[in-house]
DNA sequence: AATCCCAGCAACCGCACTTCC
DNA sequence: TGGAAGTGCGGTTGCTGGGAT
């Protein structure tokens, strides 16, 4: 990139102020000479009292100019070149707990100035903020922040354990996805108008053949952005076995799904864990396939799964979207003490929040988040509702994932025989 | 090959704080 | 004690070079 050296010889940026006894000041990037003339300079006088150089050295530059020049690139034991993976990280952690203060940071990262983190920190939001990622990991937050979503955390898990384990997210007042029966092969569309789908989501598309072998491939991230296209048997997958299909539950199914799953970057800008939605289909012959769960924060000590239900016409008439999200936790930890926190919220909400909180500001809060449903209120098929999951997208069809408190993997996910969705006016997961 | 776009970077600017007289 | 000078800090600007088109 441009460094001091490209700047050398040109004059764009220069410009001329008044100096002591009305010497010009010349502006825009130094020249080697300057350089030569600060460094011989500082050598002998040692820093501070930076008027004084122009006013003894002849170098025709104000002191604030000679100080960041010392400072960012003359003085002894600087670091060049790009920040180490050590270095990013140490650069998240005094982030997060001192905020935009670069001065004090650098003091903590010797070789580095606070140009130069200030910089980093300022493109890297630029780069994640086009992406709408999330800044800062959950492993990055503060001590105290972090301690006091541990204790929000574990405070909701003692009321989710008293009651059931199910928490719903719903898009309300969104159209229902519609389906278009298509003939085989199936193909699925997923259509977002309002917002572009969150880059932190990857896509993937996973199939399995007849001889169980599966596929999986990323989809195009400008395909992404608003709109997937997918069809269950493309021939030119390459084959890559799958990580997530643990035992293709017939070796003649032929299926294929689609997931948005968390981007765990290298570097490290997301927060751990958090999955968002799993859309699945089977085949023409009803056969079923294993939806994949997730951990969710292993961290915290629970898993989570979110997939989506196609609901019948008769629970759908509200023309209800949502998305569930179930959380399934081990046994607490006894509490030391009661703790004095009164604001409870539930781990995914706790997720969603530090999601939400770099939100870009200008984005509108969807009305979409509402908990209470359960998978037993919109569908009394279910006779334990604890952990189940929903997601409802067209009236006339429906996709059931039971309740998870069973070993995860073992959970089978049913689906009607849809060939092709519509997924219209998602509301915005920045 | 030419042009455009944009990420990365260096440097400037304004403000606040400290020190000195 | 108050004003001027010096210094430090954070925000912003604008140039450059590389990649995309």
């Amino acid at each position: 990139m441009a460094s001091s050296s490209s700047h050398d010889t040109t004059p764009a940026r220069s410009s001329s102020g008044a100096g002591e006894e009305g010497v010009a000041l010349k502006k825009g990037p130094w020249t080697a000479a300057e350089n030569a003339i600060l460094f011989d300079y500082v050598s002998k006088h040692g820093e501070g009292n930076w008027n004084a150089v122009q006013r003894n050295s002849g170098l025709q530059r104000c002191g604030k100019s000679c100080r960041l020049r010392w400072a960012n690139h003359l003085r002894p034991n600087l670091k060049k070149g790009a920040f180490t993976p050590e270095e990013e990280r140490l650069i998240l952690e005094l982030h997060a707990k001192l905020g935009n203060k670069w001065a004090r940071m650098a003091a903590q990262m010797p070789g580095r100035t606070d140009n130069e983190i200030k910089n980093y920190w300022n493109t890297r939001m630029k780069r994640h903020q086009r992406a709408g990622l999330a800044i800062c990991p959950t492993h990055i937050h503060s001590g105290q922040h972090r301690q006091h979503r541990l204790q929000r955390h574990r405070k909701q898990h003692h009321a989710l354990k008293s009651t059931s384990h199910t928490q719903m997210l719903d898009f309300q007042n969104q159209r229902a996805v519609s389906f278009n029966q298509t003939s085989q092969p199936q193909s699925y569309l997923f259509t977002a108008h309002q917002a572009p789908i969150p880059s932190q989501f990857n896509f993937f598309m996973e199939q399995s053949n007849s001889n169980s072998q599966s596929y999986h491939t990323s989809l195009s991230p400008a395909v992404a952005s608003h709109s997937l296209l997918l069809n269950n048997n493309p021939p030119h997958l390459p084959p890559h076995q799958s990580n997530y299909h643990q035992d293709p539950p017939d070796s003649s199914a032929d299926f294929g799904f689609v997931r948005l799953l968390s981007d765990h970057r290298s570097d490290g800008m997301l927060d751990d864990g958090f999955y968002a939605v799993e859309f699945g289909n089977e085949n023409s012959n009803n056969q079923l396939f294993q939806p994949t769960f997730k951990n969710m924060k292993e961290d915290e000590g629970h898993q989570g799964a979110v997939t989506m239900k196609e609901t019948t016409p008769e629970n759908s008439s509200s023309g209800l979207t949502s998305i569930g999200v179930m959380v399934v936790e081990p046994e607490p930890e006894p509490e030391p003490e009661p703790e004095p926190v009164v604001d409870i919220i539930n781990p995914l909400e706790d997720e969603l929040t530090s999601l939400i909180d770099s939100f870009p500001a200008a984005s509108p809060t969807p009305q979409w988040y509402r908990r209470g449903s359960t998978m037993a209120e919109i569908n009394n098929s279910s006779g334990d509702a604890n952990g189940e999951v929903v997601l409802d997208l067209c009236p006339t069809h429906q996709l059931i994932m039971p309740s998870l408190e069973a070993e995860a993997t073992d959970q089978v996910l049913s689906l009607g025989g849809s060939t092709s969705m519509l997924w219209h006016e998602l509301p915005s997961i920045y």
